[in-house]
DNA sequence: AATGTCAGTAAACATATGTTTACTCAAATG
DNA sequence: CATTTGAGTAAACATATGTTTACTGACATT
């Protein structure tokens, strides 16, 4: 029987952790190709198995389509964001010089997830509708998220939830945004470097300092 | 001779014409593609051709590479987002509730120029490196129009060059975001399209209220 | 120890791809 | 009007693709 898990995790016998294995490095692979710059819809199933040294066919084992490896890519972007914020909190974000300290938090969690975010960002707005609309919604899991701890550290204090939500929404796609610039920096040369991450903070000043003196619209 | 211009625009003759029609087909044929979600990426050459019944050698007549005719696509673009502001510019911006006007106004820009706005959205943060750096650039130059033109409008009084330009790539960054979401508008529920551009207004003002208070960072 | 399960294999399929080569014939050039 | 040019053609190529089918053998179940 074994009703098709949709996730081989549960048993724990020997076999489905090498399952599990196989499909963790297709999906690698798959982020892989990404990083190099080779958008995910033009990916092609083979090239994919070809990466791990495994026989086209294994693919069906545990995806029936490159769609459906792209969304569990997607998840696990969902999970890594996460993480992010819950590093965020744990590190308790310091209110001096806040904004800019966030920033580089981000920055190294960025280089530290180079090929999730790379994935993520380059499948928001592109690509296929399926995969875009999946992302667009940990996306909004994650402002949710967000907002739900703006709210209770009391950054914008004063303000509606709803509001709290619109700028959390400005400050995760400007975030994203950003994102694609930093992964793109020349590996080395600090200049640019230094001057994105200023921009960036400044643009979130600005975006924080018209967020303190809203009013709310009746 | 004919020294290979790189448009064949100049010459005049029926010939060249008729050549510049069928280049200007294939372009058109790979945003319809785009359009239908198929990411510039994974689109072939010969697929481009099909689609406007000639034959895939043809390709090479007009350009070496998909790399090539995406290329001319992101310049298009351009001007397609520079006759944008133009437009901007002219209709005068009503101070009366401006930026809910500026929004309405964008929005069925977007909708005109649907297909080029899918490609340039679609491919900014994916797939290809170079098309993403060349929608970079044009980006920036339109960045740095408005923000001449913010200038001399004298939209936000006070501030430094510098600071212009940083409040309008965050506005462009926002503008370019909300496009995918008004793209995938499910055509007709008016229910959605509402909620939508009341976000967008909404995280506009925000930007603006921040941007009228801002104080020079010394 | 006998039996069943199932991840990965091997091979074949129809079809799609990028690119080259020699061609044709309408239209530009002289 | 004779000649040249060059956009689009026709056909062939090597290679890549997604998917199916029957298989094998290590592991799990009984």
């Amino acid at each position: 029987m074994s009703s098709s898990p949709i996730l081989p995790l549960a048993t724990g016998t020997r076999r489905d952790a090498r399952k599990l294995q196989t499909r963790q490095q297709l999906m690698l692979a798959a982020l892989d190709l990404v990083g190099q710059g080779r958008g995910f819809t033009s990916l092609s199933l083979r090239e994919v198995t070809r990466e791990i040294g495994v026989v086209p066919a294994s693919f069906y084992r545990h995806f029936k389509d490159m769609d459906e490896l792209g969304l569990a890519l997607v998840e696990e972007g969902g999970v890594t964001l996460r993480r992010l914020l819950r590093e965020a909190r744990r590190s308790g974000f310091p209110p001096k010089d806040m904004l800019h300290n966030s920033v580089l938090v981000y920055k190294r969690y960025l280089e530290q997830n180079r090929l999730v975010f790379a994935f993520i960002v380059g499948e928001r707005s592109g690509g296929s509708p399926v995969i875009r609309k999946a992302i667009r919604r940990e996306e909004e899991r994650f402002v949710h998220e967000m907002a739900h701890d703006m709210r209770e550290l009391g950054t914008v204090p004063g303000l509606s939830g709803q509001t709290i939500e619109l700028i959390c929404s400005l400050v995760v796609s400007t975030m994203l945004n950003a994102a694609t610039d930093i992964l793109d920096l020349p590996a080395d040369h600090r200049q640019s470097e230094q001057e994105l991450v200023d921009h960036f903070v400044l643009q979130l000043r600005l975006i924080f300092l018209g967020a303190r003196l809203w009013r709310e619209p009746k």
